[in-house]
RNA sequence: GAGGGGGUAGCUCAGCCGGAUAGAGCAUCGGUUUUCUAAACCGACGGUCGCGGGUUCGAGUCCCGCCCCCCUCGCCA
């Protein structure tokens, strides 16, 4: 073991302690090393020796020069296979020799070795996250692709850097909606069988019909209140049928997450911290964080302008309705509570809609505070939220009668089209295969690449066209690489891995460029991780995938020389590997043939 | 009004812990296959990085001002 799996961070911290030798750099120097802007200028870039001459008011060549001087002197610079000069006004180009390259291909060979130099970044943590969260009793629509998506992708990068990761699906399971709900079956005499998959669907138009009545009738409002208050005390009739609304509602999700390989480790919805509220009324009101507004229970921070009570819009964090019934705000901070004292939660990320920042900053810092006042130790708290999906029209999605746009339906025609897409370019290949494996797989792909593929930040506009094409940065270009190379294998007669022995070090500019891109994992998952972004890793393992395609065009992998045959059958294995580990982590099932 | 996001090629978007000549895909035009999956590769075309200031050796990236678009703002989650 003597590669460094990310060397960018290894020469950073190899530089910052050589700079303390240096007079005029000293042990606060940030080298600022980066990945090299241009390959022409190698594989790493120290640019920090600009600024420090500058403040040192020295020529930063001959700063650079002294730097690099210093660090030749102490050697590891060489070991670690690296080639250095000074270049332009005083930047520090590090470039890896072909057989450093090789090493570090040869090392990290398969997702363990890569698990291991990733677990640095969370190893042995805690963490919960929240997703993908669902409201019951409403089929899933085009609104839920993206907690599902990006809420697996996080997940599993996370899991991948060593976090222990409880996945909790805290769904919406005791809203204001069930009065309404409760009551339209009732009148109706609706017999719910959570095993029909039209069971969601009904009750959805019972819900809609019931909605209707009491907007139109306050005697049907308060119908429907007196059912909900039934339902809060106890009541078992109504008990019943909450629990067999949920029922439905969960056998018509789990076939959603089936489709798209979803597991969560517990499912605590709110219905589960309904007894644990008073806990928090109390607590809040004990330490003077929570006080009674207009009859609601409220919590003010003076101390955030926009939150203060005298703030010109107000926006308190209400914990407790007015009528004292409960709302997402105290039910997040119970479930807060809970994570911590039993799943031993030190760092809980929930994945939701951008449109619920306010929410989540208000609970963040009342939890912050109330956490403070009660002597407990907070966990990290992290919001990753998400832009919406717009339709081609730049405005939210819906279908042509106005209702949302089911997430079957998504996935039914995304699967169509990827099977048409098949049939055509490769006939060949079984129609079983085609039907049942390559084209729902291909699908729902492409329905996550397109939603991991942008800044998660970003409002994206949803576009058949786009998302089908499998052309550019979508999942069917990837898939279609991994495939690629898993077809040089199959016709070698060799398994992916074997036949590397007696490889020489990377040698021609497609070998070479190849290598580079491969070692960039690190970095890549490294930037993934930091800020929760999988759209980095979707850059990568794309620029990733142009790499092997102009190396393959020109380097043909089956010659005969057997030195220059195993180097590059170690760079289709990695190469290999590296896309599919990239694609399972983005919850991305790779194929063997398309 | 406050807060958040966005404004980069005709379109969709990367790049934004300041770094050397701003990148992809689509579209348009052209080239490559008796060769490991051409769903590919190579090339050409295409830019006042919203506007104006500032900081800096260096700004698409940081700061200030302005303009435009989207979202949120008292009891839904």
């Amino acid at each position: 073991m003597s590669a460094w799996f990310n060397p960018a961070r290894e020469l950073d911290a190899l530089i910052r302690r050589v700079a303390t030798s240096v007079p005029a750099l000293g042990a606060d120097f940030d080298p600022q090393v980066r990945p090299a802007t241009d390959t022409r200028h190698g594989d790493f870039q120290c640019n920090g020796v600009l600024a420090a001459a500058k403040i040192a008011k020295l020529n930063p060549r001959a700063l650079a020069t002294e730097l690099l001087a210093a660090l030749e002197t102490e050697g590891t610079l060489k070991k670690a296979g690296f080639e250095s000069d000074v270049a332009g006004p005083g930047f520090i180009n590090f470039r890896l020799t072909p057989a450093a390259l090789a090493e570090w291909i040869h090392e990290y060979r398969d997702a363990d070795a890569w698990r291991r130099g990733a677990s640095a970044l969370y190893a042995g943590r805690n963490v919960v996250i929240d997703y993908p969260s669902p409201n019951t009793a409403k089929q899933m629509h085009v609104g839920h692709l993206r907690p599902i998506v990006i809420g697996e992708a996080v997940a599993r990068l996370l899991e991948f850097c060593g976090a222990k990761l409880t996945r909790d699906n805290h769904i919406g399971d005791w809203g204001t909606n069930f009065g309404i709900l409760i009551l339209a079956i009732k009148r109706k005499g609706f017999i719910l069988d959570a095993s029909s998959p039209q069971a969601l669907e009904d009750l959805e138009a019972l819900y809609k019909e019931g909605s209707a009545l009491t907007k139109a009738d306050p005697a049907e409002l308060d119908a429907a209140r007196a059912e909900l208050a039934k339902l809060q005390l106890g009541d078992t009739a109504n008990t019943a049928l909450w629990q067999q609304i949920v029922a439905v509602s969960n056998a018509a999700f789990q076939r959603i997450y089936d489709q798209f390989g979803l597991k969560s480790d517990v499912t605590l919805g709110e219905s589960f911290y309904r007894d644990k509220v008073d806990q928090v009324y109390r607590e809040l009101t004990e330490c003077g964080l929570a006080e009674e507004s207009d009859g609601a229970l409220v919590v003010w921070h003076d101390d955030i302008p926009r939150f203060s009570r005298d703030a010109e819009t107000k926006l308190p964090f209400i914990v407790r309705k007015k009528d004292g019934s409960s709302n997402y705000a105290s039910t997040d901070l119970a479930t807060i509570l809970y994570r911590v004292e039993h799943m031993k939660a030190e760092e809980i990320v929930y994945v939701t809609d951008g449109r619920q920042q306010d929410h989540f900053q208000q609970l963040f810092i009342t939890a912050t505070k109330w956490f403070k006042a009660t002597n407990r130790k907070l966990p990290r708290l992290r919001h990753v939220w998400f832009g919406t999906i717009l339709g081609e029209d730049g405005k939210a999605i819906k279908t042509k009668s106005g209702d949302p746009v089911r997430l079957q339906s998504l996935i039914d025609e995304a699967t169509a089209k990827a099977y048409e897409k098949v049939s055509e370019k490769n006939p060949e290949l079984p129609e079983d295969e085609r039907r049942t494996v390559i084209a729902p797989r291909i699908g729902v792909a492409a329905l996550r690449y397109t939603d991991l593929g942008s800044n998660r930040t970003m409002d994206y506009r949803f576009s058949w066209e786009k998302m089908l094409s499998f052309e550019g940065n979508t999942a069917p270009y990837l898939l279609y690489q991994a495939v690629r190379v898993r077809s040089v294998f199959r016709n070698a007669g060799l398994k992916v891995g074997q036949g590397e022995e007696g490889a020489s070090a990377p040698e021609t500019p497609g070998e070479i460029a190849l290598a580079r891109k491969l070692l960039g994992f690190s970095a890549a998952l490294e930037e993934a991780c930091a800020d929760l972004r999988p759209h980095a890793l979707c850059t990568y393992l794309y620029d990733l995938a142009g790499a092997y395609s102009s190396f393959y065009a020109d380097n043909k992998v089956l010659v005969d020389e057997p030195a220059v045959k195993a180097r590059r059958l170690a760079l289709c294995a990695r190469t290999s590997a590296l896309l599919e580990s990239g694609l399972r982590l983005l919850g991305i099932e790779p194929l063997e043939r398309m």
